[in-house]
DNA sequence: GACGCTATCAAACGGCCGTTAGGTAGTCAA
DNA sequence: TTGACTACCTAACGGCCGTTTGATAGCGTC
């Protein structure tokens, strides 16, 4: 009976690392194709021809194309949120405007410098399938939240004065940082860092000359 | 001989206005499925069945899916053309901040008042078949010049101080302005003039209490 | 050496796509 | 009455889609 013991020697299959490989590398191919050509124009075909297999062989490793899709979206939320948190702790001890900087500085960088998944969420949120986007919203909004209470806090501080809502204030810089993927070059003649400077002193002091 | 004159008289067929009429139709429920499905999803049987008519119909009025797509995004550039000339006449002896103001409420008036045209311009351009994007970016240039001299116009004026460079700025304020079609609902809590008001205030003098 | 498991494949499925061919009423001028 | 023209139709074309089926190697374990 004590055989039986044995059991937990394997209880789940060893699942060697290429699997986990493979199912990156397709997430990478997949999501610089999304983000180039977008969702319908990024075929299971393609996929598979940019990681070198069948589109067959990727139902090995994912269910179905939504799933990838999918997968890339919830990645591309991770990569922000992983961005605002180091982005909170390094800038605790900072005044209201430069905390600020600092977390403009990377959530630009979260579209720009760690990978395509986060400019693919941004880029194709808005005509993914239903099903998809009923998955997404509500991690999503985890990250929104992550800024309303920054934003909050820096308002109660009396650092900032906002004349209407946070909330309204929130949706104009999130629309002035992520339009930023339409034209912006990172390899062209503004920095990322000019770039979130602009935004940011655009969003703390505007434009006027008063 | 004299008979060849008569040529002039019907040089070309004389267009009964119905046809004029069933162009409008498709395009404009075209421009409502574009808007709120994408580009992909919007098929040539789903559009005919709209305006009630079948696929091959359509084909009598347009010669492709992409000359429809083509015909509303330029109507779209139309539209905010025609809000800016409003906007630039009315305006004219008003302080920079108020020129802004009226500027703004134009260009959101494209978006949300004078039919769906612009929106989809905004929605779906990015992802737009290369072919039609090549058409439509220099019509587009045209509508951009026009913010960049209202923009410099105000700076020369002294009224306006950008830290870096104008152009900048009106990128990220068209990305402000653009990504309301993305939360922005017409008839809720927000009217159009304060969301006006929230981008220009925020435009202008930040949100800094200082 | 049989077995189970992984990773891949070729081939095919039904379905929808944009588009075209060809036909048919209706209108209107000669 | 004929003939040209408009606006629509049914039917079909070739093509690509996401996905499934069933087979085939390789590989470590009993």
């Amino acid at each position: 009976m004590a055989r039986t013991l044995d059991i937990r020697k394997t209880p789940i299959s060893p699942q060697p690392p290429n699997q986990e490989a493979v199912r990156t590398r397709i997430l990478d191919q997949a999501a610089h194709l999304f983000l180039t050509i977008g969702y319908a124009e990024t075929t299971v075909r393609r996929i598979a021809g940019a990681v070198g297999i069948k589109a067959a062989s990727l139902y090995h490793h994912f269910g179905s194309k939504d799933e990838v899709f999918e997968s890339i979206l919830i990645r591309g939320i991770e990569v922000m949120v992983e961005s605002f948190d180091i982005a909170k702790s390094t800038s605790k001890s900072l005044d209201a405007k430069e905390q600020l900087r600092l977390h403009i500085r990377a959530h630009l960088g979260a579209l720009f410098e760690h990978g395509p998944y986060t400019a693919v969420h941004v880029s194709s949120f808005h005509f993914a399938p239903p099903i998809v986007k009923e998955q997404i919203v509500p991690i999503r909004d985890g990250y929104e939240a992550l800024w309303t209470s920054l934003l909050n806090e820096l308002n109660t501080k009396d650092q900032m004065s906002v004349p209407t809502s946070v909330a309204l204030h929130r949706l104009i810089l999130f629309g002035a940082m992520n339009s930023s993927i339409e034209w912006f070059d990172p390899n062209g003649d503004y920095s990322l860092d000019s770039l979130a400077n602009a935004i940011t002193d655009q969003f703390w002091e505007g434009v006027s000359s008063k």
